[in-house]
DNA sequence: GTTGAGCGTT
């Protein structure tokens, strides 16, 4: 007699889904007020660990917060306290939810640029999508999905 | 200074 082995358990849930998200060392904060900023979600979210960045979204045209933000946490575990912490915690009179991201970083400004690929010879084409943010994510991972270029054509 | 179920190019 053998163990039942699961087929279906050997392919992860593709990324993409938002309800149900992997832990990792991003967390998307939302539902938060609009006059929160940046310092006071760090100073709140770095009682459960060490911050390694925060941002949060703003509007392109108002230059308003969007009423959410990312918290990059330097260890998925605190990220994961963290989540279950801060999630429905009042800031600023509003209720927020935290969650794992389900993306990484915004969008590079011309995919195509890195991909994943390291041109040799002249590799001096980096600029900031390899700041130190592929470190520990892989943006390729959701790149990797026949991403193609979308600028205007 | 409003609203809110959500994932980003300041």
């Amino acid at each position: 007699h053998s163990h039942s082995h699961s087929p279906m358990s050997t392919r992860r849930r593709h990324v993409g889904n938002r309800a149900n998200p992997d832990p990792n060392c991003c967390l998307g904060v939302f539902g938060l007020s609009l006059y929160t900023t940046e310092r006071d979600l760090r100073e709140v979210f770095s009682k459960y660990g060490p911050i390694a960045d925060v941002s949060i979204v703003y509007d392109q045209q108002s230059r308003r917060s969007r009423g959410f933000a990312f918290v990059y946490f330097e260890n998925v575990d605190d990220a994961k306290e963290a989540k279950e912490r801060a999630n429905g915690m009042e800031l600023d009179g509003r209720r927020i939810r935290v969650d794992f991201s389900i993306t990484k970083r915004p969008h590079t400004p011309t995919p195509g640029i890195y991909m994943g690929r390291p041109t040799y010879g002249s590799s001096r084409r980096r600029d900031y999508y390899d700041r130190g943010y592929d470190r520990g994510y892989d943006d390729r991972d959701y790149y990797s999905r026949s991403y193609r270029r979308e600028s205007n054509t």
